[in-house]
DNA sequence: TAATTGTGATGCGTTTTTTGCATCACATAG
DNA sequence: CTATGTGATGCAAAAAACGCATCACAATTA
């Protein structure tokens, strides 16, 4: 959209602090870059940027202005999507920010099916801890956020919820494998990878263990989905998971038909947690998020049953 | 703004329905806006105007356009007031739909006290109908409006309203002059002078008029309240007004001291008629607007005190 | 029926705006 | 003090917007 370049120019500047460095980013030359902003400026009246030595930052009315393009891209993105919806075919682009829990199994699975249906429908898929997908959300570089546990921010909105007990992986041949439910104290000293401590279910697992006051060897700190998920067939090591972040045939199969089990921990030691998904509070999505919500939704409803929530 | 002149545009063709048109008001040439349509038509990736014989009328998906143009508009004027208001002086410009009533003496005086403090605000003030008055509110070619009786749309926000009773006006002369209050059934067979159909206060009188089966003898209707009112001095006939709409004088003046004088009208046979002030239902209005709505509303409460409401 | 009027679309030369290069002025870090 | 980063600015080239003349089509009028 032509007439949205200046203020698209705009908001990059606010996001890499640097016309410089934003002109980079936008294949323009600074000076070009320079022009629009002081031209925005003459006509809003007053500047919008602080002017430093390390580049610029957003001044009170910059602030304003800036909130206010970004409404109004996300208002523009919805209108468009709206029309498209008019020719039928539903077209659009959702952009959704989550945990990697659901990044693993459950979002490549819906999209899948949802671009079945409507594949002119594009997705952006950002993973990202908790905090960072409800800043997305409010910065409106996303219209969906999946976070697992805790939520922060007054902004969001919760569309639907859906709980997720902790379950605790190991190698098949691993000691606790037999055991058809774990305790805490089971895990005493048991060596342990984890997630690190933006995690949800990092945190979940924090508070049970100083509750029955039992200490993990924690050996091994990740990030990584993938690592956690294959360093269990190298050593004997235990792990914990949400049944979203697992396939399907981990929770249900019997000890040594797979490499890597799963067993439920107590819900008397941790409760389960609770995976949200929403939106920004207020916010009207374009059709096509609205849709693959109800998909989500749909989805979330056949898996957990009982367990979700609207 | 320079980045919202196609948008502009496209509005103004929408409210033309024709392209050369509002080019001649845009005081460009057919050309250039007729190419400007075209773009952003091929930049939405279909047409927004459907084109006849006559000129252009809106799709659907033009519908969608314009109304997220006008919001839009509507939104960045909020946020240039929100910005200006930041620097001190409070700039910006109100735009008023409001019946005839309240542009005699209350709008005068309240934007007069309001200018007085805030200098560098400007108004619109546009005499209309009730139902135009909606219609300005909500194509967004207003923020604010004043109608006397009643209201019809869902989409207009009550802010604020005073009880206005009907008063009788005639010559200081007039034989009714010397009752302290006008019933109904005086008034059968007097030459009367009434507003048309399309005033509130018509439609509140007809009310009271069927109600006690009076006839008037309407000699002359008129839109205009100057009209109504001078006439008064030429010919021996009644009319009707509403406190808001008299100078301050009239209604408490004893008979002989002014050449009209006003005498209210028993409300066992027309009850009050509300004044609504109002916005669009939703709208975030801009500091100048919203201040300016404070403003009539501790000006309603100082001269009706009791009878308004928020 | 034919002429006229009014509509939006389009080719082309002109004007206006935007862009990029080179450079300046200034602040900060080493 | 020098080196490196920042945003601002003069000037010429490139790009976009504009206006004129004209077309194609439909509705109205003679």
């Amino acid at each position: 959209m032509r007439f949205m370049t200046s203020l698209r120019f705009i908001d990059a500047v606010a996001r890499e602090k640097s016309i410089r460095k934003a002109a980079e980013k936008l294949a323009i030359t600074s000076t070009a870059l320079n022009r629009r902003i002081l031209q925005i400026e003459d006509e809003i009246g007053q500047p919008l940027f602080e002017r430093l030595a390390s580049g610029v930052r957003l001044n009170t009315a910059g602030e304003l202005f800036v909130q206010h393009i970004r409404t109004q891209t996300a208002e523009l993105a919805r209108v468009q999507s709206q029309i498209a919806d008019l020719s039928g075919i539903r077209r659009g682009h959702v952009r959704i920010a989550s945990g990697a829990d659901t990044m693993r199994y459950f979002l490549p699975e819906t999209v899948a099916r949802y671009r079945g249906e409507h594949p002119a429908v594009t997705f952006d898929l950002v993973r990202q801890s908790g905090d960072a997908a409800e800043q997305a959300l409010r910065t409106l570089e996303a219209d969906l956020a999946l976070i697992f546990e805790p939520i922060k921010s007054a902004d969001f909105q919760t569309m639907a919820t859906a709980r997720q007990q902790l379950y605790c992986m190991m190698s098949a041949n691993h000691p606790l494998a037999k055991k058809p439910m774990i305790r805490l104290r089971d895990c005493v000293g048991q060596p342990a990878i984890l997630p690190r401590a933006d995690a949800g279910l990092r945190q979940l697992l924090n508070v049970g263990l100083i509750r029955r006051s039992v200490e993990l060897g924690t050996v091994i700190e990740s990030n990584s989905q993938e690592f956690l998920q294959n360093y269990l067939t190298h050593e004997m090591v235990i792990s914990f998971q949400i049944p979203i972040a697992m396939p399907s045939d981990q929770i249900t199969a019997p000890a040594n038909t797979t490499a890597i089990v799963a067993r439920p921990v107590d819900l008397a030691d941790v409760p389960a947690g609770i995976l949200h998904i929403g939106q920004l509070k207020g916010r009207v999505l374009p059709v096509a998020a609205a849709k693959f919500l109800d998909s989500i939704i749909t989805e979330l409803g056949a898996r957990y049953g009982d367990d979700i929530d609207q």
